[in-house]
DNA sequence: GTATTATTGCGACAGAGTCTCAGTTGCCAT
DNA sequence: ATGGCAACTGAGACTCTGTCGCAATAATAC
């Protein structure tokens, strides 16, 4: 019934941890694959889920039905902004949203486990009309300032 | 260039007019096929989007990689709860929260097209070992107070 | 009524993720 | 330290949601 902690589940740890933004399982995989860590598609979606249980890092960002992730240990937790034209991210954080919401759940006998705040639209370069954010910018992550 | 109105179309509008909740493309098919209204799966599939577009309906609660949708026409601005033991999904409304998120996307100059909150924990009924909501509950939508 | 062209339906396809199963290996008890 | 067993791995087949290409059809413009 217990865990084991395997040579593969630690590469995989390893991996994750060098990841600073979001990642795909595949994308994990290709990653290893040419560091020539071997490690089969079928342990890492297996392995992730459970560091998804295990608080290490957890699911981000839906868009194009795949599964995205994000590492939680040592970064702190952030929402996003997602722009539709140029696919980057911005992460902000705001205490007040938090509290509002552990407040509406008190209120209806809800038990916190987690939570996706997903904005969409426009991010300020795209709307300038900066086009070259267009391409520049894709999948990006800006790490941004808190609240 | 111009979209045309044809039948088929007539016919997934009046079916996703008659679902309250959340729906997937196939339960709309299922449900078309069972009532003898015959229309292709691509068609369906090709016709939600636009749906999106024109502001008809809207993706919600990305969950097991199907899209969801939920009509929008008629029904009031929400987000979700969405219980992880039995499915159930709370809406609620919090005019609070929504100011806030305005507030944040106008300092970080991003223009809002629309945003998803989903919050995951565990429902009352179930915190409170009412283990019969597990199964009856799954999947269904409390309609839910405002703010 | 005819021309134009968006739309349909079908079946083939694509891609993310899951499952099966035989072989391997971490871990606990002895 | 070693034997046993359940947890884990890898490979590939499989599932399922969603997309595409193409010939036939039908909505709209003229």
């Amino acid at each position: 019934m217990g865990l084991r902690m395997t040579r593969e589940r630690e590469l995989i740890v390893a991996e994750v941890d060098s990841f600073d933004g979001h990642f795909e399982p595949d994308e994990l995989l290709d990653r290893m694959r040419r560091k020539n860590i071997r490690v089969s598609r079928a342990s890492i979606y297996r392995t992730l889920p459970l560091l998804v249980e295990c608080g290490a890092i957890k699911e981000a960002v839906y868009k194009d039905r795949k599964t995205r992730y994000e590492r939680l240990i040592g970064r702190d937790h952030h929402d996003h902004m997602v722009c539709t034209e140029c696919g980057g991210v911005i992460e902000f954080v705001s205490d007040e949203i938090e509290r509002l919401q552990e407040a509406v759940c008190k209120r209806h006998g809800f038990g916190i486990a987690g939570h996706t705040l997903e904005i969409r639209g426009v991010c300020r370069d795209c709307s300038e009309g900066k086009t070259g954010a267009s391409s520049a910018g894709r999948g990006n992550t800006n790490s941004d300032a808190r609240s």
